[in-house]
RNA sequence: GCCUCUGUAGCUCAGUUGGUAGAGCAGGGGACUGAAAAUCCCCGUGUCGUUGGUUCGAUUCCGACCGGAGGCA
């Protein structure tokens, strides 16, 4: 029988933080965060990770534990995150993760046949260097000799994705078109139930992510920023310096801008960023899609949402 | 009060030697299997301020009016 498992995603600032505690509440669970950057230490302000009070008492698992100069990826995740959603069943709680990274769900839902084998950072290099010199669509052509279908699937311009179809195939010898044949065949191996935090109207929820800023701010994200950033932690080469709060301060740090446009650029890039998101989110077509957004009524509290999910899924056996 | 400039997409502006218009930004949609808060792709009809006139035809020329900016008094 297949582990049970939560998952509770959506956009930036629709609300999953609250949402999740307390449905951990109601059901006993602890969280299991499934956010890119709240993986990272020293970025608490602006990731909007939980405080403690936040929490709740509610253990919250995956969240700073690693060092923003380290890189982290989605196959990292779905290896640690394994890990805690054993211990956590097995100490026969449930297991909630909460994020807005789809690709880390996805990488614990549908597993990789490629975990065995190791990508190349010595090829991912040299290609990275070839499409520097050569050009974007030479890099293309490369791909397209060797594994037609992921060339067709993939724009010559999305240099980066190029890149890592020709690592897979170059690293293991096998395509990545086979990898993902191989993947597919593998069966899920929990059973998990999704819920989506969306927005009936789109700016509302953009409302929402301009006053977090605001509220960011008045919580020290300022001197947060610039501790990383006097660490040398905001270069371009860590990973972690991709964060959405962070990178947008740079031009203000050197003098470039006022911290006015500084936070306006943070607004403008979230708000893009929840689009993206949603856009992932929308393929989940068998998730539980909760709207806290009435017209003209107050939103619905997370305790509303969480009864109203967890009545839903007594309903169809799965609680 | 007079003179000059100006009024075109949500914003900033381009343009049409008269045949109803196009960029950037904003916005929207999409892709996504080891960098994902990243990376990449696609999408531009708007009473061309209002109203008369000239014209086969005006957003484009002319007049008046209404906004806005500047100058002279």
């Amino acid at each position: 029988m297949a582990e049970k498992l939560i998952a509770v995603c959506g956009p930036t600032a629709s609300g999953k933080t609250s949402f999740a505690i307390r449905l951990a509440q109601k059901l006993d669970g602890e969280v299991i965060s499934m956010d890119s950057m709240q993986i990272y230490r020293r970025m608490q302000i602006g990731t909007a990770a939980p405080t403690v009070e936040e929490m709740q008492g509610v253990p919250h698992h995956m969240v700073g534990i690693v060092e923003p100069s380290e890189a982290f990826s989605c196959a990292d995740y779905a290896a640690r995150a394994e890990e805690c959603i054993r211990d956590i069943t097995a100490r026969g709680k449930m297991p909630i993760l909460c994020g807005g990274t789809g690709l880390y769900l996805d990488s614990l839902l549908r597993v990789s046949a490629f975990s065995e084998a190791e990508g190349s950072a010595e090829i991912r290099a040299d290609l990275q260097a070839f499409a520097e010199t050569e050009g974007a669509e030479a890099l293309h052509n490369r791909l397209a000799a060797v594994d037609p279908k992921a060339a067709a699937a993939i724009h010559p311009n999305n240099v980066r994705r190029v890149i890592r179809a020709l690592e897979m195939y170059e690293s293991t010898g096998v395509t990545k078109t086979e990898w993902d044949r191989r993947s597919i065949a593998i069966e899920p191996k929990y059973d998990a139930k999704i819920a989506v935090l969306d927005f009936c109207d789109r700016e509302r929820l953009y409302g929402r992510i301009d006053r977090r800023v605001d509220l960011m701010l008045e919580d020290g994200l300022e001197a947060e920023v610039r501790a990383l950033y006097d660490d040398g932690l905001l270069d371009s080469c860590y990973v972690a310096a991709q964060a959405i709060g962070y990178k947008e301060f740079i031009p203000y740090l050197t003098g470039e801008c006022t911290l006015a446009e500084a936070a306006d650029q943070v607004r403008l890039s979230s708000r893009r960023y929840a689009k993206r998101q949603l856009t992932w989110f929308r393929r989940y077509t068998d998730a539980l899609w909760l709207y806290p957004d009435a017209e003209g009524e107050p939103l619905k509290s997370a305790d509303a949402l969480a009864a109203e999910t967890i009545e839903t899924w007594k309903k169809d056996g799965f609680l």
